[in-house]
DNA sequence: CAGTTGTTCTAACAGAATGTCAGAAATCAC
DNA sequence: GTGATTTCTGACATTCTGTTAGAACAACTG
């Protein structure tokens, strides 16, 4: 989807034979040297030259497999994607109760930023330096704006959620999970998770539900950071 | 204090004439070119060829006033500060009742962002690729984190706002405006001020001020995009 | 106005990284 | 082994960066 595998069918017919092949390995050994390199350092300080220097492979071998350091990272984005989507699904369909099932949402879109932290960091960094990479991440951001504003819209019409416009509320709250996620988990050292979690995950029950009992518990009592 | 200007005095003692000065007549026009260009094409567009050619000096008297063009970047952001710390400052202090005093400095954040939206998402662009320039715009970021999380640690403290961690929601909460705010109005054509408004107000006053009569009036009527 | 001084600017250079390409090397099929 | 295919590399052209030695200019001084 994301990058075009120049050499999967070099003339027209499929290559014969399609094991573990050799090519895909080769890319694997890239794309774990640039995530490895990502782990430690900013994006701003990774370069081609230095990247296949970690691998056993020259640098003109890197443009066989990517067209630029941007399109190894929009294949290292992909690999993220699933879990995310995934994790949300609960709430955005409407099982269990809206505000238990976006705790659960918003946790696992916690762990999700935790675990892949400094990947997101670096697309996010990346991004604004390439129109395609760019695109990519804005549409990515995007994606969850939609979904979110239609679950909204649902529950206000079932009076469970304040009138305002969804769409553009949806936007700031994706992206503050966007920021602060990646201001908190894209390097080390990351920060703790519940307090992450906690912090989030007040401001989106406040704005979308209330009126809420739970929430409403959560307003009175404590229900910020634990006695960590 | 962003960047050295050289030629202020290039031996010890102040030059003795400091009228219009003819260095400072270049410098703003490097620096007007740069704002110009940004107001229509991203930063990673602008290199420092082009930006002189679209003034009457030579390439290379570009580095006699900046460093690089990420030294540019952070004198423009200079530029913009004042203007967003003066309006925020009616809230942060105690002046009025809370929740319009936020509302005021909310909606004076909204109209910076409007005027500068494009200096600003130049700066959160270009802040990545440099660590000298991310650690400005970092450091310009938390500045808000800190004095708007003592505010809410005293409005906690009159039981006007719910218990959670200060630091770590107003983190968010900063972070959603940077985010939303360059998104709104970082490129042409820019969203609509008071739907942007309205959206981030929303946020912000749930989040802080739950039991004020004021947002609950928000939640029962429409309080987001006035039928403009 | 000719000399002196200091300021402002530029042409030319050296370096770092990018992306391409012709062909070398390895691998496979028979 | 031999030929075909896949995988890899050295070498090149290009683009941008940042520096430096000195040219052009302006202003004041005697």
């Amino acid at each position: 989807m994301s990058e075009i595998t120049k050499h999967a069918s070099p003339s027209g017919r499929p290559s014969r034979r399609m094991e573990p092949g050799k090519a895909a390995l080769t890319r694997s050994a890239i794309l774990d040297a640039g995530s490895q390199f990502l782990e430690s350092r900013p994006f701003r300080e990774l370069t081609v030259g230095g990247l296949m220097a970690a691998t056993k492979y020259s640098r003109a071998t890197f443009y066989l497999y990517f067209n630029d350091l941007h399109g190894l990272l929009e294949t290292l984005l992909d690999e993220v994607k699933g879990g995310i989507v995934e994790g949300a699904q609960a709430w955005l369909s409407n099982e269990g109760d809206a505000v238990s099932g976006l705790q659960n949402s918003l946790r696992s879109l916690v762990d999700v930023g935790y675990e892949h932290g400094t990947i997101l960091k670096a697309v996010s960094d990346a991004a604004p330096s390439d129109a395609r990479l760019e695109h990519v991440w804005e549409t990515f951001l995007s994606s969850f704006d939609e979904v979110v504003s239609a679950r909204i819209s649902r529950d206000q019409a079932e009076g469970f959620t304040p009138e305002f416009d969804p769409l553009l509320v949806a936007r700031a709250l994706n992206r503050m999970d966007a920021g602060f996620l990646i201001r908190a988990f894209g390097s080390h050292p990351k920060a703790e998770k519940e307090s992450v979690f906690s912090a989030i995950s007040h401001i989106w029950l406040a704005t979308l539900n209330p009126f809420d009992t739970q929430t409403l518990d959560g307003f009175k009592s404590n229900g910020s950071a634990e006695n960590s």
